[in-house]
DNA sequence: CGCGTCCTTGAACCGCGTCAAGCCAGGTGG
DNA sequence: CCACCTGGCTTGACGCGGTTCAAGGACGCG
């Protein structure tokens, strides 16, 4: 893994990228921190201030709320592209951490650094205004379907999210950092209940469980499980 | 109640009054409907295409998801100043209905005349950003509430949260218009459940119910008794 | 090969949703 | 002014789904 100038970043999807314009050149390259985290190797974590944005340029990160006594709660996971480490207005404290699911290089800049770019170019702005507008009704939607879903539901949910977010390799299996923990904190239960279900879905071929890998082999069939739901969330997410 | 223009408007915290410059008098008051809905009457429903922005300039608005063969799910209500009908990206359409809870005068600006009031003053762009990325850490920490919490849990998170966002009368009661329905749904039960709860809570001399309207008697003993989780709101919500 | 970590399965418990019946307050009409 | 009616609220009993606890199994790494 190499650090790179956004010039020959692949990642399209990255706001910083996709409003990329010549006057930015100088402050982006000589103001963007780039770092590589090792797996499960702490980005920030909750108390901290918030001093700025963080894209992930390669890898995959995971959001997570810790709760008092009790085990972790993920919120979501970043890959390629996406941004992270937004929580509410200015001057703040992180209320949640983010750590490497596995190694990533990560892109951060400051408060200051972003305003000076929003000014050149508001597209960025609207662009965040948008991405941001849309983060609340995903997490509205989801707030709905951990409120109402039975476990069948929750974790057939879970699993499409995954595999529509990140898709299957060569064997169609889902990313095997993937793990029973994050699938359970994903659909807000325990991982005794993921293994029951993960067992039943085999039964009916849905899925094929591999040792600790995770192969999707109707994902229809998972939609069609949570197909009432799915009438709440925007085309292009489906 | 009368329509009135921005001028004149009490609601210092409404993001298009905070940034109303002189440059923008022509375009808003030209350009903003204003219109008074009754009581339980629909704003927009799930289905309408999204066309512009709402605020609420006096009353109370209550948005929720209508969930397949069943009862509602609110999601959140919103009084004076504040902003409603925000739903992911341009060009889609509401997932989500919205209603006047009481008699209400409501504000909407078309996106094209948003576009414009950017153009000219970018700071209330800034400002949305904002307060949607707050809103994003608002669902995501009711999520881990409705996820985490047990029953005495949630409804006692859900009377603090009335409480905090709407105040009490003078004889220490919550607005009257929230009715056991509206508790049971941002709580995410049932009516039973809230009824079974509220009486605990008067047996501990918390609250005093008196026919359908509600007192609270300690605040401070509903804020302890989900103390464990007020540690990841930010201090302005607490 | 041995150990640690993750996964699986079983069994017992219990919180909460559901169903059903009754209550109370407020509004309406005679 | 009282009787009735309606809609919201309350309470009890029951049963299911899911969490918890405990034990055993499988995989991967040193």
């Amino acid at each position: 893994m190499k650090k790179i100038s956004c010039d020959i970043c692949p990642n399209t999807n990255c706001l910083i990228k996709k409003n990329l314009i010549s006057e930015w050149s100088d402050i982006v390259e000589k103001d963007k921190y780039q770092a590589i985290y090792k797996k499960d190797y702490s980005v920030f974590s909750a108390g901290n201030p918030i001093l700025g944005l963080y894209f992930v340029q390669d890898g995959m990160v995971k959001e997570f709320i810790l709760r008092p006594q009790s085990n972790i709660e993920i919120v979501r996971f970043a890959n390629n592209g996406q941004v992270f480490g937004h929580a509410g207005y200015e001057n703040n404290f992180y209320t949640f951490g983010a750590d490497a699911k596995i190694d990533s290089i990560i892109c951060f800049f400051e408060n200051s650094v972003l305003e000076e770019l929003y000014k050149i170019n508001p597209k960025l702005l609207y662009d965040l205004m948008l991405y941001f507008s849309n983060q609340h009704s995903e997490s509205t939607y989801r707030l709905m379907c951990i409120s109402q879903m039975n476990l069948r539901e929750k974790i057939a949910s879970v699993l499409y999210y995954l595999y529509a977010g990140f898709g299957l390799n060569s064997e169609n299996e889902l990313p095997e950092y993937f793990n029973r923990d994050d699938i359970a904190s994903l659909a807000c239960t325990t991982s005794e209940q993921v293994s029951r279900q993960l067992s039943d879905f085999q039964k009916e071929q849905i899925i094929d469980k591999r040792a600790r890998k995770i192969a999707i082999l109707k994902p229809l069939a998972l939609k069609s499980i949570i197909s009432d739901y799915l009438v709440m969330l925007k085309p292009a997410v489906i």
